[in-house]
DNA sequence: ATTACTGTACCGCATAGCGGTACGACGTTC
DNA sequence: GAACGTCGTACCGCTATGCGGTACAGTAAT
């Protein structure tokens, strides 16, 4: 069904290919691969060089690839953030969430997230630590996995039958062979939520992480789910369940905050483009 | 030279049309405008009816835009998130930074951000408050403009020359009238730079709020510019030259800052489309 | 019923975009 | 310094491709 594979799929009359393509370039970029050459895109999407040429050369002349001065090689220019922005506004009441996510991350010394889904993924739209955190390990618009992170599973957990057997075929046409270990776990993780109220990963993401997750539904359309944790050091196995309490209470404080008025009304000033 | 309107320039052979008309249609939500019909968007990029249906089609397969369930309008997808990760994830440094704004953001009971030149805005790129303040007006990827605030002043005082002109220039095509004005306005701000080290705001961008600002240079290629400011009841006029030095001093320790090591290796794990 | 919207479908036409192949300019390597 | 590798650019003939009219079937509000 979806593709965005190369062979576009047969005879989509309604499929304008050179955006595909065009899109496919900019997701090729990755935080490893920041410069890239035209062989090296055209390595990484699949496609013959002259046709990476001529999306490159459009990317650049929007402004969403620059030049980079010294290697000569292209790069994400930052106004591609910019296209993620209407997504971050549009989810505003997760503003509400952030002195509470500030508050456990102090009292858990350890990281607090809010994701949603994608595909298999998480998606990070808002994150906070503890002060003493060094460094952010994991940033806004960065993906993890859903099905060995304790936000994932309380995702699944807390969504539609629907959208559950969704995420399940997605699964099994993406990797079949661990498909049913990946459903024994998930179904688990389920089970675990509709007892407790939050799920829990110790060392199921990276080997000494420990976490815990609930859900919590962002808006009338979107379900999303917070999850703490850190490193076994700072978030212990023991500490586990009363996170979780914590982490379930927080959510469904933040489900029921009355939150309209709380922001200012937002002056949307024009943006100027170019 | 740069374009992106409707009628493309000329005869560019190795411009993809249909790419730059799909980015336009992503483009084209906005904080205002998160939810559009086809016809909305029709409007917006000012393409036909029949045009923007296939470039919609094709999003909506590739899954950077979605149908809203209920009022079956179209809604741009968090993945879009996915697109700045790399960019993000390639400014490592301004995590480093973090704390530095922070501290500053509880001393002037405002908010400190960073932000880099994108046309004739500058982008937010990391941001953090006084933990007094309710809401974040501003969030990451959002645009303020460089003419009115001291951030983009800031900016445009301590880049070179070469990108000076093509900034004037720029404005010059954008808003000739205004020009002139914009014009003496920067230079004024370029003196006041060089003099004190920041560039301050004393409600040129919105009444009643003040600000500082001060560049700093965030990587090789990049350069980029903090500001601190908050209503005029927080950040009053006379506190203005203290914050300003505190800021300065902030990007000199940034960027003299030895931060190789203090972040930990960042562990890619490989993204699952779909 | 009317009107104003949705989004979908059809279709002939011209051209836009494809992708092969060739080239000049650097930089390494031995 | 010759041989190679890789960079990005240019050219060009072909046809599939995306274009944008226009028409239509649903739904909602009036």
């Amino acid at each position: 069904m979806s593709d965005s594979s190369t062979p576009e799929a047969g005879k989509d009359r309604a499929f304008v290919n050179g955006l595909a393509r065009g899109l496919k370039v900019l997701a090729s970029f990755s935080p490893n691969q920041i410069r890239m050459s035209l062989g090296d895109l055209a390595q990484a999407t699949g496609l013959p060089k002259s046709t990476v040429a001529r999306l490159v050369h459009t990317l650049v002349k929007l402004g969403y690839i620059y030049v980079c001065r010294e290697t000569g090689r292209y790069s994400l220019h930052p106004r591609v953030l910019s296209l993620g922005y209407p997504v971050m506004a549009s989810m505003d009441k997760r503003l509400v969430a952030l002195p509470m996510m500030q508050e456990l991350a102090d009292y858990s010394r350890g990281t607090v997230s809010l994701g949603i889904r994608d595909g298999l993924s998480m998606i990070l739209i808002e994150r906070s630590r503890d002060r003493t955190v060094r460094a952010l390990p994991l940033d806004v618009g960065s993906r993890i996995p859903m099905e060995s992170t304790s936000m994932g599973h309380a995702y699944f957990a807390a969504t539609n039958p629907e959208e559950q057997t969704d995420i399940l075929k997605e699964f099994k046409a993406h990797d079949p062979a661990r498909f049913p270990e990946v459903e024994r776990t998930l179904r688990a993780a389920q089970k675990e939520y509709d007892e407790k109220g939050f799920c829990t990963s110790v060392g199921t993401w990276e080997d000494d992480v420990n976490a815990v997750g609930a859900a919590v539904e962002l808006s009338n359309d979107v379900l999303a789910a917070f999850n703490c944790g850190g490193p076994a050091t700072r978030i212990t196995e023991e500490s586990l369940p009363d996170l979780g309490v914590r982490l379930a209470d927080l959510a469904r404080h933040f489900q029921t905050a009355d939150w309209v008025g709380q922001l200012p009304p937002r002056p949307y000033r024009g943006v100027q483009t170019t």
